[in-house]
DNA sequence: ATGAAAGCGCTAACAG
DNA sequence: CTGTTAGCGCTTTCAT
């Protein structure tokens, strides 16, 4: 401590001197530690560790000595100090590709929430869909000594990271995904939803439908491929692969491969794609003079708050996101608090067709 | 320690002894420490750490045994015991209303994504909108060794939560929020926006103009206020301040406010409503069977993806959501390396007036 | 019911 | 260039 006189005091020190008395006082520059709150209340540092922790009985006279001494001294314990000797964090992380994404946004609103409920706290983190950061972030997390995790992994087939993740000293909840690995997860049931929009798609006589959604490496695109096939199997109608497709997240990704997908003939009757793509398949339809639902039917997955404001109102695939979050939360908790790890839990929320107008029956062409 | 037998080692021990021996191995219960891989290594403590941090010349011999333990062994270094060992960490807190809420999920992607380019977490924590649970984040956060903070604070106007963001012993960065005292500032125009909304009704004849947006408890409600009166003072119109109006984030509250507005006689003949807000008013005209834009002229506070989508493509005020936090996140990166805090950075993005379709002129009634 | 003392894992004087 | 040593602020035995 003698050419960088860095204490404690410096870091907060009041440098510009032209503040009050008053505001200095306002700003004090050392943090108050359970020792100085000791003292003042003439007691020991594990009596005050205790009045905070409500570990042990202390007398009540003693425990409001200590109660007033902290008040005054506006302590606050430190977290990373009580982390370092208990071995143990309240912060969970939370890893998702991007988000701003509505669809994650909702669903991290709800798992804050609810962890905050249980006195946790989380750190979000995205990786931009590289795969490359995602393993940086996951062996960061290592470091953490995070209470546990929840993330939508780029890809749940990819056996480094469900390694990695297995690793990982903490529960891991997922979202949306499932690994060959006994790790819980919280997942809509999107083969049920793409399953119901393509028989309807189907049913109202379409026979070119094209699929923009997820790769095969996450379980919605698994799921939804595998729904779309199932349902065009049952009725015997065979479908171009080339009509199907999974983009990123992005609307100007998907825009291209919507703007593509409509300037071939013959080209698709109906589009299903996922929420943001739907975005970029609107704009494409209209860059080419396609009108929907006349020219066009289109199923998003995943509603959203305008959907029924959009011109036109859109036909979706729903399912709750922010419920997703809460139960993921839910588990994590629970993981948290009972040390024994039995069975994977896998949780399958529900998923529904909700008809509006953006799909039409099909003129008899085909 | 009698009933609960919390040891260090019990949180992360294998509990289930149906674990393989491979398994158990992967997933390894003890932690290690520098400790070990400094005996591995064949050097003291202080040589581990020094090529950890690379603070201090280390013969590259020596460096590469010492990495070669770290990766044998997998060390990782425990983030919690440097945070305290430094009495500092490299996560900052991000405090906002709603998560979920896209303008804040935007910034908060864009704060992300610019922090962890610097080697920092992000620690997001939601206030749902209550001034209690803002003081009690605040409080945790106090405790938690933040390296900074940026937050878009419930009420910027508030002297107890002022006088807390004061109090804190690391630097804060507000969004959107403008206080009466030497915190920094990221904010969008909207005084300018606002002001070109309500001049551009003004002039396509409109002369009553409802506007609903936030109180006057935060910036973006001042200033739209301030701007809505003064474009109307300087065509010497006076306005109904009853048509003046803040709810909260929820569609449901803007659409009672709405409706409300657009029930009573005369009705205003334009509104400008806040991002959110407006999707509450376009519910609630078209259950009043009020089209728009020829019954009723809309502006929104704030772009999104798909507003060119809805009917009519809605005319808004535009800023770059993802641009403040971006440059919150650099400033209080600088705040963080430069200790010296010289005057308190103000900064202001400019916003714009996107004229698209859901605006029109009046008929000559007034 | 209370206190003394031993570290949690790491960094940083300081001395070699 | 390297090692020894002293804590960061707190919790938790173990005594009393």
């Amino acid at each position: 401590m003698t050419k960088r006189e860095r204490t404690a005091g410096d870091v907060s020190a009041p440098l510009r001197p032209a503040l009050t008395p008053k505001q200095i006082k306002r700003a004090p520059s050392r943090r108050v530690t359970i020792r100085e709150v000791a003292k003042h209340a003439g007691v020991s540092l594990t009596t005050v560790s205790r009045v905070i922790n409500m570990t042990d009985a202390v007398r009540p006279q003693v425990r409001e000595r200590v109660r007033t001494a902290m008040a005054d001294l506006g302590y606050v314990p430190d977290v990373i100090a009580q982390s370092l000797r208990t071995q143990a964090t309240k912060t969970i992380g939370c890893i998702v590709p991007d988000i701003s994404f509505p669809a994650f946004s909702s669903t991290i609103g709800a798992i804050e929430e609810q962890l905050r409920g249980a006195g946790f706290t989380m750190q979000v983190m995205a990786t931009q869909e590289s795969y490359g950061r995602e393993m940086e972030i996951l062996s960061l997390c290592r470091g953490q000594r995070l209470a546990g995790l929840i993330t939508s992994v780029g890809r749940d087939n990819d056996e480094t990271l469900v390694k990695m993740l297995r690793q990982l000293p903490f529960s891991v909840i997922l979202l949306d995904r499932k690994i060959p690995a006994p790790i819980d997860s919280v997942c809509a049931d999107h083969f049920s939803g793409a399953l119901q929009a393509t028989e309807y798609l189907l049913q109202l006589g379409h026979r070119r439908i094209g699929l923009i959604t997820l790769s095969e490496h996450a379980l919605p695109g698994r799921e939804r491929r595998r729904a779309f096939s199932q349902a065009h199997a049952a009725r015997g109608i065979t479908f171009n692969p080339e009509w199907i497709t999974g983009p990123g997240f992005e609307n100007d990704h998907a825009y291209r491969i919507a703007y593509e997908l409509l300037s071939h003939e013959p080209r698709p009757t109906a589009i299903m794609a996922g929420g943001f793509p739907t975005i970029g398949v609107m704009r494409a339809a209209r860059s080419l003079g396609i009108s929907i639902p006349q020219d066009l039917s289109l199923i998003s997955f995943g509603d959203t708050d305008f959907a029924d404001l959009l011109s036109p109102p859109l036909t979706v695939v729903r399912w709750d996101n922010a419920e997703v979050g809460r139960i993921a939360a839910d588990i994590l908790l629970s993981r948290i608090k009972q040390k024994a790890r039995d069975e994977s839990i896998q949780i399958v929320l529900p998923s529904e067709l909700v008809i509006r107008g953006s799909c039409a029956p099909i003129a008899l062409q085909d």
